[in-house]
RNA sequence: CGGGACGUAGCGUAGCUUGGUAGCGCGCUUGGUUCGGGUCCAAGAGGUCGUGAGUUCAAAUCUCACCGUCCCGACCA
């Protein structure tokens, strides 16, 4: 490819609309324009570089034994009426209607459309196990496009699901995607790590998030340093010993403590109960029912494990005025020891078992409660793990201290089960001629958003630094004069004509612009390879190469074109 | 949806407090100049100052509403 006959709008400054490294890169190398807020038009540049990444997806999920296929981005609602998740999907679902008034969803993902298909065409254990991907834009009504591609509301996505007879093929299958996504990801350069995960609204007992290590990433994500144990923050454990028990009091003890209505308020003189001794009610509405959530002063509670372990699927904090109407107290001076409805279920934290000689509030505004024993005192609905770890904890496994670090979510499988073959009918009869639904799995990967995470891992103060895999073009051909026969373009073009006929990727810089503007291109945009050609070097007959972020060095020019394909291989090799 | 910031040429911005001719840099066009890390000189083109109302003799500037963008929270690949 010639630059001048292609279409690459650097920008020499960054767009004010651009708050992260990667998505000003994004910009300024000219790989994507906005359209509007969180949609993007891939530019010629950005679209080589999307398809590398695709075709890498694509290489490794045959490998693994899966086969594309490619469904309808418009779906009717009634199958997600018949998931369930046109209700608990809704904030996310695009829909329109057509001339008739009949409405259609724009799919943000495809269990529902894959699952139809199964319940249509799968029929025995005979034709089990079965993987089915595709690479397809997805839609979702985000509430909050954010930084470039990695939120978007319309984004491409590789989603895979399989079916299998049994628990034990469905394993089996997960596994087989565990294993491409690491390959996958490692393929294109990134610094990857998978991690435990919560399921979410898609559903399922068992998950693994694929995470990119970037300060800009969304996710939190605790890490043991010396053993394998990894989760995200939503769903992370540690080995903290639960609250130390003493000496068991009298009963409980009113007294008052006016004006108090925060943990660390009361931790404070003159009543001085330190945060680790005290019992945090919270008043929470779990699809629109009340309930009490308690979790120790000094610990914080993790919404995503309530949904989980009490299976709502919306909670929120109650208003003031709800928790009046609960326990007739404002918060601040909430309890669970008495004036709490037979109705109101109470959930407690693990860490608060057992645990004695604790103070809570009195459900009377200006009191709190002593003595507390949770046994004793607390008609606790179920003990759940519902704390928040925090950086320095130990190691469930292993003891050693958990570390907390900031990820990017590239890819993301599950273990489904039978949630959605039951509910759409999937159904398969066995060797015993029993009617079972399918066992299944579903498996993401966020394509554009990968493509933007490899950039935010891989840069430095001058722009982008490609791994080879997935740059537009391996090497870029810089002649310093590009005055039609000269000596230097002469060579110029031979050594593009050479690596273009042995299958590189080759860009040669034919604009007519200084060596200054042409260099900063090349690094703002981050090929692989340099391939320098200028007068000064010339005359000793030398061609310079410089790698992207290395240095440079001077190669004869007769053996420019081998010493390139030397690079590659080599670069190849490495990754 | 809640909280915050902002909207002036393709991009980055000044001007707004204290109302009166819309300015600069980059990019773009033309001519010249230069030619190993975003040359220099000259001449140009390009603006409904987000939109709509209002106040005023007069609005980029003051008021209100709406739209949009970005940041913080809930959603997620």
């Amino acid at each position: 490819m010639r630059w001048s006959q292609y279409f690459i709008p650097t920008l020499k400054e960054s767009p004010a609309e651009a708050e992260i490294l990667s998505h000003k890169l994004l910009l300024r190398a000219g790989l994507v324009r906005k359209l509007t807020g969180g949609l993007y038009t891939f530019l010629p540049l950005g679209l080589r570089v999307l398809r590398k990444i695709e075709t890498i997806i694509r290489e490794e999920m045959n490998r693994a034994g899966a086969l594309e296929v490619l469904m309808p981005a418009l779906q009717p609602p009634e199958i997600w009426q018949q998931s369930g998740r046109y209700e608990t999907a809704r904030d996310v679902l695009y829909k329109v209607k057509d001339r008739a008034n009949k409405e259609w969803v724009l799919g943000p993902t495809h269990e529902e459309v894959i699952t139809t298909l199964a319940a249509g065409e799968i029929s025995s254990y005979r034709q089990m196990p079965k993987n089915f991907y595709q690479v397809q834009t997805k839609f979702r009504d985000e509430i909050r496009p954010r930084f470039g591609l990695m939120r978007a509301k319309e984004f491409i996505m590789k989603d895979a699901y399989s079916f299998d007879a049994t628990d034990e093929g469905a394993m089996a299958s997960y596994r087989k995607m565990y294993d491409a996504y690491a390959r996958i990801f490692n393929r294109c350069g990134l610094r990857n790590f998978p991690v435990e995960a919560d399921t979410g609204v898609i559903g399922g007992t068992h998950s693994h998030e694929f995470m990119v290590t970037a300060e800009t990433g969304e996710n939190e994500v605790a890490c043991c340093e010396a053993c394998q144990y990894a989760a995200n923050i939503e769903k992370a454990v540690s080995g903290i010993p639960p609250t130390a028990a003493r000496e068991v009091g009298a009963a409980t003890e009113k007294f008052a403590t006016p004006g108090v209505v925060t943990i660390e308020a009361l931790s404070k003189a003159p009543h001085s109960v330190p945060a680790n001794r005290q019992v945090k009610t919270l008043v929470y509405i779990a699809d629109s029912q009340p309930i009490l959530v308690l979790i120790r002063g000094d610990d914080q509670l993790n919404e995503t494990k309530l949904m989980a372990r009490t299976g709502a699927v919306a909670v929120r904090p109650a208003t003031p005025e709800e928790c009046v109407a609960t326990l007739g107290a404002n918060p601040g001076s909430l309890g669970a020891v008495a004036n709490v409805p037979a109705t109101v279920r109470i959930f407690a934290d693990e860490r608060l078992r057992g645990a004695n000689d604790m103070t809570t509030g009195a459900n009377e505004d200006g009191f709190h409660l002593r003595n507390v024993s949770l046994d004793r005192d607390i008609k606790v609905t179920a003990w759940f793990d519902l704390r928040t770890v925090r950086a320095g904890e130990p190691c469930a496994k292993c003891g050693k201290p958990l570390k907390l670090r900031r990820a990017i979510e590239v890819g993301h499988v599950f273990k489904l089960g039978t949630k959605y073959s039951e509910k759409l009918n999937a159904c398969f009869l066995d060797a015993d001629g029993k009617s079972k639904p399918c066992v299944m799995g579903c498996y993401g990967i966020g394509v554009t958003r990968t493509f933007q995470a490899v950039i935010e891992q891989s840069n430095d103060k001058d722009g982008i630094i490609w791994p080879l895999a997935v740059a537009p073009f391996a090497v870029c051909i810089t002649p310093l004069v590009v005055v039609k026969d000269s000596a230097v373009m002469q060579l110029a073009e031979k050594i593009y004509a050479e690596l273009t006929t042995a299958g590189v990727e080759v860009i040669l810089d034919d604009r007519d612009d200084r060596p200054g503007v042409k260099f900063k291109d090349a690094d703002l945009v981050g090929f692989p390879l340099r391939l320098s050609i200028g007068e000064k070097s010339l005359a000793n007959g030398e061609v310079e190469l410089k790698p992207r972020g290395g240095e440079i060095a001077f190669v004869k020019a007769e053996e420019a074109v081998a010493k390139v394909r030397e690079f590659l291989a080599a670069r190849a090799q490495a990754t």
